[in-house]
DNA sequence: GAAAACATGTAACCGGTTACATGATTCT
DNA sequence: AGAATCATGTAACCGGTTACATGTTTTC
């Protein structure tokens, strides 16, 4: 249920069409909430049904044509069923965690797999880092158009709380990366000296 | 997919039935991927069908009764099975993740939301924390009776090699948890100075 | 005229969640 | 006799995945 929330994250910065919400969700949110187009689509229809967000039909070209695109807006209904959401506790699932369960069996893999697994593990989260890093830095240098609005629209008093908490949540995720990298590349090193000592 | 394959790393150690599988799976494996019983039973179902473990009808009860349980055991082909997915490389799924979803809109929360959020984080991780800790510390005394048996029926050579593996998943976890944790303190500490200062 | 980007989905499937259902045996 | 634990599920639902479908407008 998460990614109604994440959508509306996004719509509070700026009314979309649901191309430009896709798209930019890939380039935003969705570097913390992945969720392919053929999810976003219906869940703003969804959304639009249940008064979250107004749809306005509006001309997709400038001279000749009749194509229309939709233009979303969050609705009041929606800004209070963001806020109403944040202040909710989250809902931890689960763990299920498929490169420690390999892991924790990895006496059952050839060497060769052990170390292939694990550098793509550390291949993996290098670039999830990367990821992150770059959202990171284009919130510090303001080429984060998303972020970039959000200040806009926003009173000066709050630019130091609202780039704080961002920078905050990808700092999060950026040392959870490191951590696995670490993690990983001790493995390599315990494969290692399972393998010659 | 993976609920098999921790289904059979479970089974590798020793027959079991579904039962047995389902309570030793919360006291083991579950604890890197978790299970309920309504998925593990149907899942034993269909892995027989498929011929990865063999069940057999066996007297529920020492004197009178005639109910059965069913005892189930890997085959050759459940070994090859769970050999050949030790090998082929982990897929790694789209980032979804709640916690720093709701971090990176904090502004969107009041402070004493934002302080229940990050406490209730931290409550969370010092919980799957203490688990895998409680984990770590029944391989080191032997205590653990599914990695016992383990030991039991693979030869002495083997065991640095077993243990050396699990004790580094268990590890792994643990010094997830305290990034995590970690991690919510400083948002606390961020919190308290965006209120004050 | 062709390619790229704009624009919006549907349908089948699958794994996981939640709630419920039922009966047998053993222990106290 | 009643509680605990053994034993095994079913059914409805829901979110997410994968693959596919289709037409328009802009740019080169």
């Amino acid at each position: 249920m998460s990614l109604r929330y994440a959508l509306l994250a996004l719509l509070t910065a700026q009314p979309m069409t649901g191309y430009d919400v896709a798209k930019t969700f890939h380039s935003s949110v969705g570097h913390v909430w992945h969720a392919p187009d053929s999810q976003i689509y219906p869940e703003l229809k969804r959304m639009e049904l249940d008064g979250l967000i107004r749809g306005e039909d509006i001309a997709r070209t400038s001279r000749a044509g009749n194509a229309t695109k939709r233009l979303y807006g969050i609705t009041e209904a929606g800004v209070a069923a963001f806020r109403q959401w944040m202040s909710v506790p989250t809902e931890y699932s689960a763990e299920r965690n498929p490169a420690h369960l390999r892991a924790a069996y990895f006496e059952w893999a050839d060497a060769a797999s052990v170390r292939a697994q694990l550098l793509a593990h550390i291949e993996h989260w290098t670039e999830m880092r990367e990821q992150w890093v770059g959202q990171l830095s284009s919130f510090a240098d303001r080429s984060h158009p998303i972020f970039q609005k959000r200040l806009e629209i926003s009173p000066p008093s709050e630019w130091p709380r609202i780039t704080a908490w961002k920078m905050f949540a990808y700092e999060g995720l950026i040392a959870q990366a490191d951590q696995q990298i670490a993690w990983a590349k001790k493995g390599l090193a315990l494969e290692a000296s399972l393998d010659n000592g």
